[in-house]
DNA sequence: CAATAAATAAATAAATGTGATTTATCTATT
DNA sequence: AATAGATAAATCACATTTATTTATTTATTG
């Protein structure tokens, strides 16, 4: 069977997935049997049918059929049998790479990215618009333009097997006009188009629309090494400071979409006022000192592998922005019993590292009375995590247990 | 059938109940649907089975074979047909209050209360118990006593329809020694006391045991006038405040149970020194007022039904309490879009109303761009919340979908 | 106006289809 | 001989589909 027309696909469509309030059905018990198979093979990578047997609870005989019908489909692939144990070698089955594909697009204020992801999550192609700010006509030109190379580059059955685009996109991105630096309302634009209908209309898959920040903490869950699990809290420090919420191993997006509007948390500063934690996290605070004292600040966003030598200005900017990152935490953490804390973002890898640890210093600081401290961490998928986000949201959707559908 | 091991509870022993990381089949799928049809049944007081079937998007006759069976197992009652519209007149079914029981145990610093509930969530007996300070063998002696009278009152059948105990308890009960105003050490029996365990020997019922803020988020999930639904904060305001989260409509206790910890939510006061909310919104903080002015705060614990007169001190309580808690609203909201936050507690009903409108407006004055702010709305549930919402955690185990187990 | 037919809706019985489980068997290895 | 993985066949459980029964209102006719 070519394209995914036959395999999950369908499934989805018989009457009630296990969507809220609804009843369930056979077809729903199916599919969400099949999503669990798969996640768990994410999940370990390479699973005899046994293994997956003790670990779901069901019979091995279920198990038989629905990972042959995986198979099948393509969406699996068979590698050498294990022998040298007692008993029947074992055949661990594993995720095709080229079962699905996955396309994920970032929107940012100064480039967007389009990314284009294997069903193991490898990364096959990844391309970069830039420009001094966005508008939605300039996006739609260079996603149609990707896709067009794209359904040339890949043959015909690859092609088929696209699975869906998934946009990752800062909420309300015309309200930052003045700080991208773009003539007044230059991306009013924005505000009135539906660019996930637009885009969709010249897909032939799913589009998915997602905030940028809780689009990359999909991606650490999904594409993490290894995979985020349980209930974490994660921050994408960019050009200005997301957060993203996973519980249970999901993505939460929340009722609005908008839940992990972390930059909007109210944390002191060291003097005592309350501020916004975008307002002393984001990488745009540091570049706004670096230009205040007259030096080039581009270099921030052009070579995130390494910033040079910013001395002080640095040290000053991390130091600020763990201690916001640290209260953040601190009042997510009397919210939800958080088992880690996640730190990524548009940051060389130094950075990164110190402010976790500044992070995780200050955070031991505060008056944790009555809460359990999460263990603060660094973000495994990096930089583009924004991207690899995006192209997450059509994967969990088809091919993962209880994603919440992103709009 | 007499007793419930016929009906929901066998269901439940077969192999997979959705529990998280197992498989689904038919028994699981079975006792899903039969509890969504519980549960709608509960929101909606009584429907006939052809807008069930409507509801869930499952069969006529699916709808028709659950609930039957659900009638024969005495937990349904059929209502008087309903005539007047064109063809079969539909008949309309309703939880019977007699179908099932539950028990409810706050354990609280300066007493204990335990409730019974039947199954449409009416309180059917009350008992209280008062102390200078509470003890474990205290408690299992009260709670054996009361049950011993309680296997006397109800009738064989009831008390075999007794489907669980829950206790609503603070996490670290011993942690309160000092300011329960008992003699240092005397509280340390509860540090190495499993109660739970303790009362689970004693019972021929499950027994559940969970944070007594968040049990009352339960009963105001379950037992609200109407239910409180999607997702939303609660606070208990009691001798000392906590909270509980609600999301999708059922009770999130986190990972370690330690959800909705919201009494450790760093605030600012108005000075700007940032404590924890427990420290401005307890009522022991207006009880400590009044003590150090040398009036006598009794009033606060015995007569929750009218304060009498406290003039400027109540006030003062009040708009620092409300302060505080719109800044936990706010912080929580940059975690959790929630549709609502939810305010109750040992309080008297004018003292309560205060308190929301004083914290909505504090809400108000708050920065909260990027965010949607939730509706601050009173409890419905009332100063026994904690009690009920621990009658709530057997009712929900077993009768309602997808709760979160409570240890 | 009464009797009757048509339409509608709820409830349910029987037949059908799907999916998980149980049982038995085969294969490969120590 | 013992053990363990894989799977086919038979069985069981549950939801769906289709058709039927029952109860009622509305419209029509004598």
């Amino acid at each position: 069977m070519s394209g995914l027309d036959g395999g999950l696909a369908r499934q989805n469509d018989g009457a009630a997935a296990p969507r809220r309030g609804l009843g369930t059905n056979q077809s729903g018990m199916r599919d969400y049997n099949q999503r669990l198979v798969l996640s768990l093979l994410r999940r370990h990578g390479s699973l005899a049918k046994t293994e997956i047997a003790r670990m779901t609870g069901l019979s091995a005989q279920t198990v038989s059929v629905i990972m042959r019908e995986l198979e099948a489909d393509a969406l699996l692939v068979r590698g050498d049998p294990q022998r040298g144990k007692v008993g029947q070698p074992s055949i661990p089955m594993s995720l095709n790479p080229e079962g699905a594909f996955f396309l994920g697009l970032k929107i940012g204020r100064r480039s967007s990215e389009m990314a284009l992801i294997d069903f193991r999550g490898a990364i096959r192609r990844m391309c970069q618009h830039s420009y001094a700010y966005p508008t939605p006509e300039d996006t739609i030109a260079f996603v149609t333009k990707d896709l067009a190379t794209l359904e040339k580059t890949l043959d015909r059955r690859r092609w088929a097997r696209v699975a869906g685009l998934g946009i990752a996109m800062p909420f309300e991105l015309w309200s930052w006009a003045d700080a991208a630096g773009a003539p007044p309302g230059a991306m009013d634009g924005w505000r009135h188009t539906d660019i996930r209908a637009a885009l969709a209309e010249r897909c032939p898959f799913p589009v998915y629309l997602q905030n940028d920040a809780t689009a990359a903490c999909g991606a650490e869950l999904v594409f993490g090494h290894p995979p985020a699990q349980g209930d974490f809290i994660y921050f994408y420090v960019g050009a200005f400071v997301g957060g993203g919420i996973a519980l249970g191993g999901r993505l939460f997006s929340g009722s609005t979409g908008n839940a992990g509007a972390l930059g909007s948390m109210p944390v002191p500063d060291p003097a005592g006022t309350m501020r916004q934690l975008i307002d002393v996290a984001s990488i745009s605070v540091l570049e706004k000192t670096l230009v205040a004292r007259g030096l080039d600040a581009t270099g921030l966003w052009t070579s995130p592998d390494d910033w040079g030598e910013l001395g002080e200005d640095l040290e000053r900017w991390v130091d600020g922005a763990a201690h916001g990152l640290a209260h953040a935490i601190l009042a997510a953490t009397a919210v939800i019993d958080f088992q880690s804390a996640i730190i990524d973002g548009w940051l060389p890898l130094a950075v990164r590292a110190a402010l976790v640890a500044r992070t995780a210093h200050h955070l031991s600081q505060l008056d944790s009375e009555g809460l359990t401290l999460p263990a603060v961490r660094e973000g495994t998928v990096g930089r583009h995590a924004r991207a690899l986000g995006g192209a997450s949201l059509p994967l969990a959707e088809r091919f993962l247990v209880g994603a919440q559908s992103a709009l």
